[in-house]
RNA sequence: GCCGCCAUCGUCUAGCCCGGUCAGGACGCCAGGUUCUCAUCCUGGUAACAGGGGUUCGAAUCCCCUUGGCGGUACCA
């Protein structure tokens, strides 16, 4: 029988959820999912200088507001687990594969700049290996401040490994350092942490960052001398900018919660993150999934090997799709918080517009949003008077009286619907019946502009149908009022 | 500097492992259609195997070198 599949995703709370961490989260998690395994959340916090109030709610609160659960209840944070990392450290230092350090931080950049100079490989010189261990204790006992480092073995030459994505990756032992594995105020580095809380939590696959791949030498050496069982590693590429570069804050939003903010739906978002660095492969186009169909069919065999730039153009035209196929009741919950932003922005009393009013804008909206953020297009619906000009008016070469004939006959169109008439299919053939085939722009453009004082909107009937007939009454009767 | 990873249209990518289709799809962009405008939608077009050597009848695909990009090189993760 085959060990189930456990995976995880150990973000530090410095921060938002980083779109690179939701994509690291989302591909641990669907891995898990797809082999029935279980997904697990963690916090790393072991760096108290870079602990941020309230990151870890922010990051669980983003996590799930994309769909993906942890199946974990008790979530792990290693700053409760310190007495367990120190024991574990003490083990490692009684068996001799771990060391104390006293070095100062002035005398190991010293030794940097040296090695670098000199075109050497930049590593710990082991000046604190020799030490006896009379001398540690003294020195210990004296108060002074010290480090563990784990000792790289010397009787390997290299530490070889099957990454997931990449396939063999070799290091060699002469090029690892004896990293720090304990810090001097006592708490473990993020190298022992993770393994540590790997092996207790029987994690089967690290999936994580690139940025990782260079000390995974370090992490499988400390799983042996633990005599451990090593975990399979998965390192997903990057995600970068327009100019290649890793993908940073500097140049645009990089936070899940900016999106969130910005009216992008998490079935868009998923969707597009899933896509960036992954395929079907065999020749699939298939572009649209669900978050349930990617647990069944996703693999980390099409993980692509190479970075991936962050082109919010896509992930647009995506969003957009999704809005698109929206349930409109569906919609207007989701568009609450963005009409809310809306009418503070613009001062206007929302009590003035109830649901079914609302819900009609969106209905004329709804394949014109990109964003749910830009709900209110225009303000054309909501302005209690629209501005218009006779130059407004004027379609191309148009005489005035041929503006006011249009304008004219839309107006007692209008006055001639009944209320209960009032609809947009009505609206449509009526307002095609009066015009001149041969002329519709001259016809159509002076009602548009008085609607809607835009020169890009929505079709005047749509226009009509949702500010009713009173005030399209009203505003084509304001449009006349420019050639009096 | 040293160590490591990577390399197909502008972007996301299929194809590579098991050499042999005009190198396929999507976004973007351009053009045409639908439309009073804009957007949507439909149709079409544009555009790539980083370079150089091999191996082979034949290389995007296998091998080597070069170049370029990125990551690591912390008492950060």
């Amino acid at each position: 029988m085959l060990k189930m599949i456990i995976t995880r995703f150990a973000p530090s709370p410095t921060g938002y959820l980083h779109i690179g961490g939701l994509r690291t989260a989302l591909y641990s998690y669907l891995f898990a999912k797809r082999y029935e395994g279980k997904f697990l959340l963690r916090i790393e916090d072991t760096d108290r200088s870079r602990f941020v109030a309230g990151a870890e709610e922010k990051l669980q609160q983003s996590l799930r507001w994309a769909g993906i659960e942890w199946d974990n209840k008790e979530i792990v944070r290693q700053s409760d687990r310190l007495d367990i990392y120190r024991e574990y450290v003490e083990k490692l230092l009684q068996e001799k594969k771990a060391y104390h350090c006293f070095c100062s931080s002035d005398r190991l950049s010293e030794m940097r700049k040296y090695q670098e100079k000199n075109k050497q490989l930049v590593k710990y010189d082991r000046t604190c290996l020799s030490l006896s261990a009379e001398e540690i204790t003294e020195r210990i006992e004296k108060g002074e401040k010290s480090v563990v480092r784990f000792r790289i073995p010397d009787d390997q030459e290299n530490v070889t490994f099957s990454d997931q994505i990449r396939g063999k990756v070799s290091i060699h032992t002469y090029a690892v350092d004896d990293q720090i594995i304990l810090k001097s105020d006592g708490f473990p580095t993020y190298h022992l942490a993770n393994v540590v809380d790997d092996h207790i939590s029987d994690v089967t696959h690290v999936i994580r960052g690139e940025e990782w791949l260079s000390s995974t030498p370090k992490h499988i050496l400390l799983y042996k001398a633990f005599g451990w069982e090593v975990p399979l590693f998965a390192h997903l590429p990057l995600l970068l900018n327009a100019d290649r570069s890793k993908l940073s804050k500097r140049q645009g939003d990089v936070s899940v919660e900016d999106y969130r903010e910005r009216g992008y739906l998490p079935e868009a978002l998923i969707n597009y993150v899933a896509l960036l660095g992954w395929n079907m492969g065999k020749g699939n186009t298939q572009e649209f999934f669900t978050l349930k169909e990617l647990e069944k069919i996703f693999d980390i065999q099409h993980v692509h090997k190479a970075g991936a730039v962050f082109d919010i153009k896509r992930l647009q035209w995506m969003n957009a799709h999704y809005i698109k196929n929206l349930d409109i009741d569906i919609l207007f919950e989701k568009t609450q918080e963005f009409w809310k932003q809306f009418f503070e922005k613009n001062h206007i009393d929302q009590e003035k517009f109830d649901e079914d009013f609302l819900k009609k804008v969106l209905s004329v909206e709804q394949e014109r949003l990109l964003e749910l953020s830009e709900v209110g297009e225009k303000n054309i619906f909501f302005f209690q008077e629209i501005a218009v000009s006779k130059e407004m008016l004027r379609w191309k070469q148009m005489e005035d009286r041929d503006v006011m004939s249009s304008l004219e006959k839309a107006k007692s169109l209008f006055e001639s619907i009944e209320e209960k008439e009032w609809n947009q299919e009505i609206l449509s053939t009526e307002l095609l019946s009066v015009c001149d085939t041969e002329k519709k722009g001259e016809f159509f453009w002076p009602v548009r502009i008085a609607l809607t004082g835009a020169q890009q909107s929505p079709p005047p009937h749509q226009v009509a149908w949702v500010i009713g007939k009173e005030k399209s009454i009203q505003r084509i009767a304001n449009a006349i009022d420019c050639f009096k």
